[in-house]
DNA sequence: CTTTGATATTTAACATGTTAAATAGTTTTG
DNA sequence: CAAAACTATTTAACATGTTAAATATCAAAG
């Protein structure tokens, strides 16, 4: 029988991402980032350096789209690109300070956002929420 | 304080979607049609004819990507697309029969796919997750 | 040591996402 | 009724998603 698009996971899981992401835009406009030159920025301010494919897998961006946003990140001084010694392959990508402040700039808003939407659904549903997701995303390494 | 990206919601409902649509994306390859498309020719099947904002709307796919897909399903017949008397604006689509075929062959196997996930992460958490998402998506119409 | 195979990144090509602006038609106002 | 405001769709421009193929380098076999 034919699943109904008004409860379908993969459209579910779009529109709530949709509606957070909604609040999330304009502050990343405003500083001039993407979202996911945001997403690149924000992980290799937790860990800095890692090469390209770690970098992919912790940001959820494939290859392609990595390579275009690092040399639009790179020219903005925004992160830094080196080579490996031992392995000419691979590419190594370190926050630079320009990154540093815009993610010390754009942190406390997002972390205002972040906390309204929790408010706003329940501390226990969010984690509920979080917890179901990452259910599903485990059945991927199974 | 930062938000570890492990435990971000936008990045874990990202995940997870990428998850669930990697199931699907070999069946939609098989059958010609993008992810988007198959989204725009499901939902008219459900209910046909639809103005273009309606179709916009049900489908979660923004106007202007709604007129390049819409474009891309007319000339291959799957879908019609008619004018409105009365309002010279709005233009209204329908299945086409081309179009009902398609539903007809990816239904099965869309299902299938959609069983095996509920199977593997418990009908329950399953059912439990789709409202959780629900109750995040209608923080927008607050 | 060289050929074969595997791995990391990039390039290519096309579809979609995203915002802003353009177009065309409709409704509201004065 | 004519100007102004509004609505629906399209176009434009650029970033990203997606798959496949190309490059370059490294590792394994022979």
């Amino acid at each position: 029988m034919l699943q109904s698009t008004r409860r379908s996971l993969p459209m579910s899981l779009l529109r709530a991402r949709e509606v957070v992401m909604a609040q999330f835009r304009p502050i990343l406009a405003q500083h001039g980032v993407s979202e996911q030159q945001w997403r690149v920025i924000r992980v290799l301010g937790e860990q800095s350096p890692l090469d390209a494919t770690e970098l992919a897998e912790r940001a959820s961006i494939l290859a392609p789209s990595l390579t275009r946003i690092i040399k639009a990140l790179e020219e903005r001084k925004l992160i830094t690109r080196g080579k490996v010694e031992g392995d000419g392959r691979r590419v190594i990508l370190s926050i630079a300070p320009k990154g540093q402040v815009l993610i010390s700039q754009v942190s406390p808003e997002s972390s205002a956002i972040y906390d309204e939407v929790q408010r706003r659904i329940g501390h226990e549903r969010y984690e509920q929420l979080l917890d179901l997701l990452e259910g599903l995303i485990d059945l991927e390494k199974k």
